[in-house]
DNA sequence: CTCAAATTAGCACGGTCGTTCTTTCGCGCA
DNA sequence: TGCGCGAAAGAACGACCGTGCTAATTTGAG
């Protein structure tokens, strides 16, 4: 690997932590070079702009969470016991010092169109998309109701995931992630097939 | 009213306007003072910071949910209804253009302290609270299970809340407001008593 | 070892931010 | 009518932002 590729690499390592905690816009070049000890403009000719910055970032949070989520939760039995393992995996996400770094740079972007906003949009959805598809199994497998709507399901999924993220993070309640298996499972339980 | 208070409240209602679809760190003081076409200083006089101002557009909102939101619940008929009530009206909120002014403000002060956090604290605290109460109320008229817990029920209420508004404003899913009530009716469903 | 190419530093620019200080304005009261 | 005082304007500040441009340095291939 070149110099350029390895320093490019450390850069965005240090922007993601940064920005896991301080937000997408908190996330300046020049905390950055700051932090890494190298010039505004050395770390500023990897990326061409702020905006390459911002979407490496993402692109960085991403593969994480691909590899500390969604790839362990591949590993589980198809069906009920893959959706647990995502929903599981996802929350353990959540609960590391900073939390989620989607669920705050998504109420950055909200309004704000541009590349960013379209990285992060895509990349929610996928996860949604995800998640619905490891639901649908479940019904195929017999484990969930055949009426179960997977998509409702994401949404129910993904609104305990924002609940349990503001009572961590925002609220400080130490019954946080009690809460959020409880509901976690209530979801299972009506997703379920009456027996 | 003096001079000084009918511009500081002009002042505050355009800052809050503008905090809705910006957030709190979009809103600045040049900024307000060009819409309002006064001068800087002019604007800045009138709360001596920029967290005065914020405190001040915090305090406006809350007014403006309690008006909108918790007062015609109030109305409703004590128990279940009042509860449906607030879930109905709390959506509404939600649904206005540039969307809720709290979420967006929570999640850019997660974890900044300060008084602004402080503030911001407090009214959803009291927010939850007044939601936990409402749900006693329907478990002593005998409408909600005597088993259910109130601060549960919260918990959840706000979390579909949450993914309520990611999917409005940030996934512009058209179904959004169908899946927040379908989620709605899920919840009293599950937190009624058994017949 | 050489030399071109890739990489990083240094510096400056225009812009915006919050804040301070001084000056001017205008309304209500004597 | 004139005065006093609160309200607003105006200019300036230091700090930081993203972004160009050029020069120095480092790297890796021949």
């Amino acid at each position: 690997m070149s110099k350029g590729q390895s320093t490019r690499e450390a850069i965005v390592a240090r922007a993601f932590a940064i920005a896991t905690v301080a937000g997408l816009e908190g996330l300046t070049i020049g905390r950055l070079a700051e932090e890494l000890e190298l010039s505004k403009s050395g770390v500023f000719a990897h990326f061409g702009s702020k905006e390459g910055l911002q979407l490496a970032v993402i692109e960085e949070a991403s593969r994480q969470f691909i590899e500390e989520v969604m790839v362990p939760a591949l590993r589980a039995r198809r069906g009920e016991p893959r959706v647990r393992a995502l929903l599981d995996r996802w929350m353990t996400w959540g609960a590391r010092p900073g939390g989620c770094f989607f669920i705050p740079a998504i109420s950055e972007l909200d309004d704000r169109p541009g590349a960013t906003h379209d990285a992060l949009v895509r990349s929610q959805r996928d996860l949604l998309d995800a998640l619905a598809t490891a639901v649908k199994i479940a019904i195929e497998e017999g484990h969930f109701r055949a009426d179960l709507d997977p998509a409702q399901f994401a949404f129910d999924a993904y609104s305990i995931i924002l609940g349990s993220h503001l009572f961590q993070h925002f609220l400080r309640a130490p019954d946080a992630l009690a809460r959020t298996r409880h509901s976690f499972d209530a979801l299972i339980a009506s997703a379920s097939r009456p027996r």
